[in-house]
RNA sequence: GCCGAUGUGGCGAAAUGGCAGACGCAACGGACUUAAAAUCCGUUUCCAUUAAACUGGAGUGUGGGUUCGAGUCCCGCCAUCGGCACCA
């Protein structure tokens, strides 16, 4: 770069100081009973989402949540606080093993190299993590830890009485496999044929693989699943305990989605009811619906087309056209499928079901509009009160019977919400919610229906066909799978050349052949975990990282974990991309752990802040496309790494999305110039000097109030993570100051600490400086008690007092503090200001309110 | 369609129901300089009026409402962004 001057030497102080922290180990955080420990002080855990080391490096999106904790960590450091602040690799997943496909070059060396490029470029901004906690998922030392966890959630199984996961052995049922927590079921997975792998819904955007966008098939296989929807409704309920955004909780709401209802069985058969008793054991449909109350409304049945209960179904008549609506739908994709656009299609089996209200036959069709992974995979039909239903019928001429009595004004054909039940005999003229209860209590007691609920959460798909992710520690043996013995972990994966999927939909660790065979009678599991599975403890791993006898030690769990609040980390913050998955993975595993007793909280996390994204310089989102990515590095290159710091935090609020501005980024290196020009100036050699007008004297009133009411606003901004008002404050400071000829060492002693956590290196730097002159500044800045504002110090004299008429400023009078109400009513009144305001009107009112201002009103 | 977020100067933004636009950017003017950069000081919501000070009016997406007083609270609408989407 050209020598363009710096505005202060930035470039001098800032590794100075990295190489300092790392040599004094100064952010280090010794657990309980370690050297260093103080019991006395409270912790304080805070926590970014570690990255993905991606080949690209750090982009600008990355710090800015890195550096709103780096500020807490430092923050809660001075207030007093043992603070756990670590870092971490999540580096199992996709790109490495896609580029070592293409390049050959193993995803070991891949991780390694990257890690070292983002851990350096981390250093190099200065946040101050204890490196000594740094994991990475694809260390054999830490996976041995995931395949653990995995295998106490394999040997648990969820106990409906007490809602708890307990161990296999207290389940005394017949078929064990059949309810452990892990579990193998040939499901219809997303199988994508270019990634040569399944993928989770979740990894399935609008029928594209969402790494890369592949097209993506429905396809059944064999596959790991993990019940979590067991946890639905604790990881429903245990949300409100939580500190989180509401638009998170109620994401994570939405995609448990819980919803009430009943389930209600259609005879089927032509044939007039037999009697009570003898008609339950025919065959019937059961359908889930949460509007019972509209049963009468239901003139035809629909069941989903991969139903087996069509075959039995479909009449002789009917077969060839069931079966070739059947063949249609199975030629499509999802994304055909689901395409809400498309007319509604179906085709009738030829059978007939018996309403069990009003004992009316309705045709039975199959349609895909109804899918068989939720509820029962069959419906009633009731096209009078949802609009899919009324589609449906009206495209097959099917009749529509209004059974729901909308409030006045609107139209009942094709009203949903709550009304009054209509042309419903059993529940006729009640409101919903009580037609509801009624009809299902009336259903329930003739065994025709049930309450129940469903949930759109589905359980978690946790195998995958890849090379480059944690083995399953479970062997086969006579087409059983049982666990591998604990001994046995960690399972490294084989070293394999070839990493190619197979096409065929087996794993590239069955090319080890080698590897899989385990013994003369077993054979390991060549399925591979999700990336997912690192993440959903790292945060517990970073408590006690180097244990090599559990994945964490109870005494540091609980000291950093604990603190009597339902979730273990203070602070969490990352993007909002991980509001489902990721938390909701987590956090089922957290419980599960929690169940068998390994974990002193619930639930993982206490309170979550998502960054929001940073755009482009044009707005757009930074891209290579666009060309408009910055690169972090490139700006602490120019400006220096604390810029780069306040700037990401001066930006806006932390939450929102916001565009990059370099102009935005000199702004506050001036800023931080200024700083330092208050306590350094140049001499004739042009170094840089401690300045003459850095003294030791009492700071004047009005520079007190002003330090103060700084020190006010800059805690309680940090503690709303408000980063962008704390700035401008200290920015209102330091203007002030700039202007007074004589600058009081005890005011830029607090200074430097209130702009601490914001500006590490600038802040040490000038700090060190004043201590080697001035007693009252001495040892290590990042060892100072942060300051209390006094709020004495804030009170004026005189106050300023608006005066309004009518609610509209006419002017403002300064008057004494005490001043009573009638005395502010007096002055108001007197005003000229307002006189002339008042005119000739008669004075209706006189509002006042104290120290702040008086409303004249009008009448 | 459902859920959520957002809407304030030329731009990023700020404002416990009480002075809208703090702080910063950009722009303009001034000081310093041979000059420029850097730095420092000042002006800067819009409209009208004025030589100027001043003065008057309007103003927080839009229409209503509550209130002495609304960017802020309530109801309706519009726009943008994000998530979910035939979940019965």
């Amino acid at each position: 770069m050209n020598e363009r001057r710096k505005p202060y030497p930035f470039d001098q102080i800032e590794l100075k100081w990295q190489a300092t922290w790392d040599k004094n180990r100064s952010f280090r955080a010794p657990n309980p009973g370690e050297e260093n420990f103080d019991p006395a002080k409270p912790k304080f855990y805070v926590l970014d989402m570690f990255p993905y080391p991606s080949g690209a490096g750090l982009h600008v999106g990355h710090p800015e949540g890195y550096t709103a904790t780096d500020i807490i960590a430092r923050y809660k450091r001075l207030r007093g606080f043992n603070v756990l602040h670590p870092m971490g690799w999540d580096a199992f997943g996709l790109p490495a093993e896609q580029y070592a496909i293409k390049t050959g070059q193993h995803p070991i060396i891949t991780t390694r190299d990257n890690v070292a490029k983002f851990k350096s470029q981390l250093k190099r901004i200065g946040f101050s993590y204890d490196w000594e906690r740094e994991v990475n998922t694809t260390d054999p030392a830490y996976y041995k830890w995931t395949q653990w966890i995995f295998l106490q959630i394999y040997n648990s199984w969820f106990n409906p009485e007490t809602k708890k996961a307990e161990r296999i052995s207290s389940y005394h049922g017949a078929d064990p496999d059949g309810v452990r927590l892990a579990y193998v079921a040939e499901v219809p997975v997303n199988w994508c044929q270019e990634l040569g792998t399944v993928l989770a819904n979740e990894e399935v955007i609008e029928g594209k693989s969402e790494v890369g966008g592949f097209p993506v098939v429905r396809r059944p296989m064999r596959q790991w699943m993990l019940r979590i929807t067991a946890f639905a409704d604790r990881l429903l309920d245990e949300l409100e305990s939580l500190d989180w955004p509401d638009s998170i909780k109620a994401l994570q709401r939405n995609w448990i989605g819980r919803s009430e209802g009943a389930e209600i069985k259609f005879e089927i058969g032509p044939d007039a009811p037999l009697q009570l008793g003898e008609r339950i054991r025919r065959p019937h449909i059961k359908v889930f619906t949460t509007r019972p109350d509209t049963l009468y409304g239901a003139t035809y049945m629909v069941v989903a087309p991969e139903n087996p209960l069509v075959d039995q179904i479909t009449t002789e008549e009917q077969r060839d056209s069931i079966e070739a609506y059947r063949a249609g739908i199975a030629a499509k994709s999802d994304l055909e499928r689901t395409d809400l656009s498309k007319e509604k299609t179906g085709a009738f089996t030829g059978a007939f079901a018996i309403n069990p209200a009003n004992f009316e036959r309705t045709p039975i069709w199959i349609a895909d509009y109804v899918l068989m992974g939720y509820g029962t995979g069959a419906i009633m039909g009731v096209p009078a009160h949802d609009a899919r239903d009324l589609e449906f019928a009206q495209r097959f001429d099917l009749p529509v019977r209004i059974v729901l009595q909308a409030p006045a004004g609107q139209e009942s054909l094709g009203f949903v919400g709550d009304g009054t039940a209509i042309n419903s005999p059993l529940i006729e003229n009640l409101p919903t919610e009580a037609a509801k209860q009624k009809i299902t209590d009336w259903l329930e007691e003739r065994e025709l229906g049930a309450r129940s609920i469903n949930y759109k959460l589905r359980d978690w798909l946790f195998s995958r066909q890849r090379y480059w992710g944690e083995p399953f520690p479970i062997i086969w043996r006579d087409g059983k799978h049982e666990a591998l013995p604990e001994s046995e972990l960690p399972l490294e994966p084989p070293a394999l050349e070839d990493f190619k999927p197979t096409g065929t939909g087996e794993p590239p660790l069955a090319k080890a052949k080698d590897w899989i065979r385990h013994s003369d009678t077993a054979s390991r599991e060549t399925n591979t975990m999700p990336q997912w599975a690192g993440s959903c403890w790292y945060y517990l791993r970073f408590c006690d990282p180097q244990n090599e006898k559990r994945f964490v030690g109870p005494e540091p769990e609980q000291y950093w974990m604990g603190g009597g609040k339902p979730g273990g980390v203070d602070l969490y913050i990352g993007g909002v991309e991980h509001a489902v998955l990721h938390l909701l993975y987590a956090r089922f595993w957290h419980k599960v752990l929690f169940d068998l007793e390994y974990l002193s909280t619930p639930e993982p996390f206490q309170r979550l802040v998502n960054q929001g994204m940073i755009l482009g310089e044009d707005g757009r989102k930074m891209s290579k496309r666009w060309g408009n990515v910055i690169d972090p590095i490139d700006v602490i290159e120019i400006y220096g790494a604390d810029s780069f710091r306040c700037y990401e935090m001066f930006m806006g609020p932390l939450e929102q999305m916001k565009p990059w501005s370099m102009k935005g980024v000199e702004g506050v290196s001036r800023f931080l110039a200024r700083v330092w020009r208050l306590i350094m100036e140049e001499n004739q050699a042009g170094e840089w000097i401690l300045s003459g007008e850095v003294q030791e004297v009492d700071p004047q009133k009005s520079e007190l109030k002003i330090l103060h009411a700084t020190i006010k606003k800059v805690s309680g901004d940090i503690e709303t993570l408000s980063f962008n008002t704390a700035i401008s404050q200290m920015m209102i400071l330091v203007n002030a100051l700039t202007n007074t000829p004589v600058k009081p060492v005890s005011a830029l002693r607090t200074l430097l600490i209130l702009l601490n956590p914001f500006a590490p290196h600038l802040t040490s730097e000038l700090w060190q400086t004043l201590a080697e002159k001035f007693p009252g500044v001495s040892g290590d800045i990042t060892r100072q008690r942060w300051p209390d504002h006094d709020e004495r110090l804030l009170i004026e004299d005189e106050i300023e007092i608006v005066l309004q008429v009518n609610g509209k400023l006419r002017d403002k009078i300064t008057v004494a503090l005490d001043a009573t109400d009638a005395a502010l009513e007096t002055a108001a009144l007197a005003n000229k200001k307002v006189q002339n305001a008042v005119g000739g009107q008669t004075i209706r009112k006189v509002v006042v309110v104290p120290k702040k201002l008086v409303n004249v009103v009008t009448g």
